[in-house]
DNA sequence: CTTGATTCCGAAAGCGCTTTCGGAATAGCG
DNA sequence: CGCTATTCCGAAAGCGCTTTCGGAATCAAG
């Protein structure tokens, strides 16, 4: 079990270091002959080349650093184990390294990106959840260090990144309740420093836009993330003089937040009131009701996140690496047509068709 | 932002790099002039000394591995980002790094420790959720790795962990469903090769015993840990002849599906029928009904684990390091008093008192 | 002023690996 | 059989840092 080093199989086999290690590592100029031996012996040491030195020589890092989004833990990032364990395996193809590192506060989260990139520990970044406008982009930029956006900045033509089109999702879940008869359609959002805030907002807004519906601004809330700030939220809502029979939530723990505010006003969800959430969290299937989202397909994001890093690393250009999925909505139970019930509806209902 | 090498800022001092070293690194042979020149230096120029060059010359790793529980993602381990948030700040307060390392399958974690062991990657572990006989805690004491244990193997003598006493949990959540009334309670558990999943059980065999209760395997069914496992497991014991009137499952994902199940057959869980889960999740209070569920402690576990983690990497005595929290449960609407209406009731009932 | 103890720093030897370079041995060719 | 290509390996120079060792300079003491 002792560590076994290469001047150790060297002098086994009587051959000089360097020659053991161009053999390990396929050069050509070796014979097969002593290679399968020098292979064989490692083999049997079960030789492992002391990473550090190795990273030293050749400066390649070969280790890839996970971002992980500040003020995580909780109920609202679940995708964090997801996402880790799809880099991993991409990882895991050439043995690299999966780095998780995290600043104690957004503040810091520069000064952590600067020390990774001068200390040289790894060839790459994965940054999630990225904000309007992202300082962290810049300086990755500033400083060389390849990364991949996790998400999109209201900016992203010059960077490589795998995003999920939730402004389209959300036009489109619009379409879908206006299609079950619904015309005041409440908003909760996220804080639009994240930019996939911003971007459902837009989204939403568009469809209503697009299906001729007025822009109400009462009838959108900005939350905290989580299922307290959906409660929050759906409460304001709720409790104004013109409620809306459906509401669009920016995240699913929002929308699980946003359910129990109206069950706690004797509202069904999906019968008096929609609710639709965005995510398409396995929870949302165990919920009261059981919550409509749009779905992203997260299962192999992480996969592909990290080989299209690798891809960058390897001197791929970053632009040819953007990449964006669609969303589909999932119908549970917690959104349906509209119910002739209310007089707002009523109004509406009138002035339709 | 070019990386900045000690050869760099000797030179730039007229210093030897030898000295530059020793003046960071507080050695006493230093003058407190230059040591406070080079270090202003240093700052200036952001300097950061390279890992691998560092760690190749110490010989410390200066990092740490988390060990990914194999088949992760999903529903199941929404407890992963938060240990890994609490892990990365306490190594955080050396500047020590985090790895995440996961391995195709369990069969091959053997090979990864190996790996990490003989490479000198890390100088510590982290291993989750252990088996009742777990290889891979013989396999960290035999290569020499210091490590702790997120959670005991059946044997748990000699090294370090870290667990909440479940067993006690569940004997408490038995005498608190006595209290309730309930005489025919059923038990969801885990595969018992989890350790975990076998203290649950036993604690949950203990209560029953303690209360005088007959132990019915007819009443113990063992599912996948996840939604869907509990849900099948409960759909067995609610179909079976003599229905529980109360289920306790070992974990929430479990009890989240076993939800699922009692609603699918008209039973209000809370009322028609008690279910408990454990592990405290948040989701649990949107869930329908309201999850009561034996919670732990988790919200700090993640730091605790590491700071012990490092006491022991410094020399400590792993078995100084041992740390039993206690669960706490927290009663949500998911259990209630036994309600004398079926046969089965009635008929336990009448034997009572 | 000499001697021995301190203080402070330079020099140099690694840590374990990679990689370039050159040369010995072998092969290919006329 | 002599000469130029090839094939294959040894030697050595780093990669950037730490740490030991010794020595010059400074200090206190006699």
């Amino acid at each position: 079990m002792a560590r076994v080093s290469l001047k150790f199989l060297a002098s086994e086999l009587g051959l000089a270091e360097g020659t053991v290690s161009r053999a390990l590592n396929d050069y050509p100029d070796i014979s097969e002959a002593t290679r399968t031996r020098v292979k064989a012996l490692a083999d049997q040491y079960d030789y492992r080349a002391n990473h550090s030195a190795r990273r030293l020589a050749t400066g390649v890092a070969e280790a890839v650093a996970y971002l992980m989004p500040p003020n995580t833990g909780s109920i609202s990032e679940p995708f964090v184990a997801q996402l880790l364990t799809g880099l991993g395996q991409s990882l895991a193809t050439r043995g690299w390294d999966l780095l998780v590192v995290q600043s104690p506060s957004a503040e810091q989260e520069g000064d952590a990106i600067r020390r990774l990139a001068s200390s040289g520990k790894v060839s790459g970044v994965v940054l999630s959840r990225p904000y309007k406008e992202d300082a962290r982009i810049k300086l990755l930029q500033e400083v060389g260090l390849p990364f991949i956006v996790h998400g999109r900045a209201q900016n992203y033509a010059d960077y490589a990144w795998y995003d999920v089109d939730s402004e389209t999702a959300f036009m489109d879940a619009v379409d879908h309740l206006v299609m079950l008869g619904h015309r005041r359609i409440g908003f909760i959002g996220a804080p639009t420093y994240y930019n996939f805030a911003q971007t459902r907002l837009d989204g939403f807004r568009k469809g209503l836009m697009h299906n001729g519906l007025p822009a109400d601004e009462a009838l959108i809330e900005i939350g905290e993330i989580g299922d307290s700030g959906g409660e929050r939220a759906a409460s304001v809502l709720l409790s104004s003089a013109k409620p809306p029979t459906a509401i669009l939530c920016a995240t699913d723990t929002q929308a699980i937040g946003a359910l129990a505010a109206a069950r706690a006003r004797n509202l069904t969800p999906g019968q008096d009131i929609s609710i639709i959430g965005y995510d398409g969290l396995d929870i949302g299937r165990h919920t009261n009701p059981p919550l409509t989202t749009m779905a992203q397909p997260q299962a192999y994001s992480g996969r592909q996140i990290g080989d299209m890093l690798l891809a960058i690393i390897d001197g791929g250009s970053p632009t040819d690496f953007q990449e964006l999925r669609s969303a589909e909505l999932v119908r549970r139970l917690s959104d349906g047509p509209l119910r002739p019930t209310t007089l707002e509806t009523n109004i509406f209902h009138g002035g339709k068709k």
